[in-house]
DNA sequence: GCCTAGGTCCCGTGG
DNA sequence: CCACGGGGCCTAGGC
């Protein structure tokens, strides 16, 4: 019942659940339920999930789920800032959650709680991840050669009428290079993206090449990729975890 | 400690931990855990987390989640269909969450157990939802006066070179008329999607109108679509709620 | 099995 | 505050 910070009830009345949520919950606890329970939803769309036993966790920041016994998202939720309580109305147990901005509600009818639970959790620690699209670019700005020999980077993130250019660069004799990045399987949709670019700068009338830089790409993007006589460039984004984040171009000019 | 449904251990030894994680998983249960852990992950990209009291769920269906105290989505996770087991190693408690194809693996290292329990749940029902897109798209067909007098709808899901027009028509004069849906507020990606299949019908010299139905619309996107000639019906999506799927036999086995 | 597109996407970032 | 785009996106549907 008591470890300094959890506190447990198993099976327990619908007056001590109540007691125990909203107690976890004023003291910024992870509260952790499992119930018997439906739920509904209003808000950017309407839904309604009839009685099953779940998961519901509420956590200090406000964030409330609903979990079923599959799938890796919650069946229903509100984001972090919503406001959440527990009240007892005709003698059943209620959990709402309330968002501002958009108006949103969820209600939670628990018809029989199993385990209530808090954990008055410290986790100061965030996520250190590599791999992600800006990685690459980060590692193609300090190894431009991974392009090939000779490609110089002249812009990141520049902005087109269509989007922004991930890396713009030029080759060893010059032509304009345009670099679209992508950290995992290149698709069709990578391509157009890639075209698109290409043609607004080709509209000016300079030899211009498009590049694609991706792990992997999907046969059809392959073929389009080659009609359209682009390039595709198969790098795999860096797994060095690094806690020092952004690397510029400012660095290297 | 037993409730039919429930089994709970509170400040389990490292062996209880494990004898009753290994069970849940075992029977199939959903594994619920309150402890201070640590966690590293290879696969699609690669991370480290420090330690910190979380919340750790493994699922029947082989889904696997590290929470921690904030946001809606999993720190760390694994997908449906992955193996996880735990394990004790030079007298720590680990957990091992393993994915084929991609081929990706979790671990997670346990400091210390607060709260171990797991629970054999019970839930057949799926979410009744509405307000998606789709259900814009049924609602247009069945009610095509929603567009404009005279609108009549001529296909749906019409396949072009650049995607897939939502809904194709003719207006009262028999002009062809694209129908682009957005279930919520419309960007200017939206308004680009709409120009990109109007333009391909334009090529062949026909009077084409596009048409952006969306509950809303961002200022860039409204004004993009006046330069462009297209038009804004603001139309909400249907609150109707329908069963997605009925009761299916995975949810017996 | 691969691929595409939608989502109450969530979430960070930049205007 | 809103708008935009990436993500280990997840997930459903098509082929």
């Amino acid at each position: 019942m008591n470890c300094m910070k959890c506190k447990v009830s198993e099976n327990p009345s619908i007056k001590e659940a109540y007691r125990l949520i909203e107690d976890g919950i004023r003291k910024r606890a992870l509260v952790v339920i499992l119930a018997c329970c439906s739920a509904s939803y209003e808000g950017r769309a309407r839904s309604r999930l009839d009685a099953g036993e779940r998961l519901i966790v509420i956590k200090p920041d406000g964030t409330f789920m609903v979990h079923q016994d599959r799938k890796v998202d919650p069946v229903n939720w509100q984001p972090p800032k919503s406001r959440s309580r527990a009240y007892i109305k005709r003698g059943s147990l209620y959990l709402e959650s309330i968002r501002r901005d958009p108006e949103e509600r969820l209600e939670v009818e628990i018809h029989e709680a199993h385990l209530v639970s808090y954990y008055l959790a410290r986790d100061v620690h965030d996520l250190m991840v590599a791999g992600h699209e800006n990685d690459m670019g980060d590692m193609i700005i300090m190894h431009p050669h991974l392009i090939e020999k000779g490609f110089r980077p002249v812009a990141r993130e520049y902005a087109v009428t269509s989007g922004f250019i991930d890396i713009l660069g030029k080759d060893e004799n010059g032509s304009l290079m345009i670099i679209e990045l992508k950290s995992r399987k290149a698709g069709v949709s990578a391509v157009k993206q890639l075209k698109r670019y290409v043609d607004e700068f080709r509209e000016d009338r300079v030899g211009v090449r498009g590049v694609l830089v991706a792990p992997s790409i999907t046969h059809d993007a392959m073929e389009m990729l080659e009609e359209e006589g682009l390039e595709f460039r198969e790098i795999e984004p860096p797994r060095e975890l690094r806690s020092n984040r952004g690397v510029t171009l400012d660095n290297f000019l």
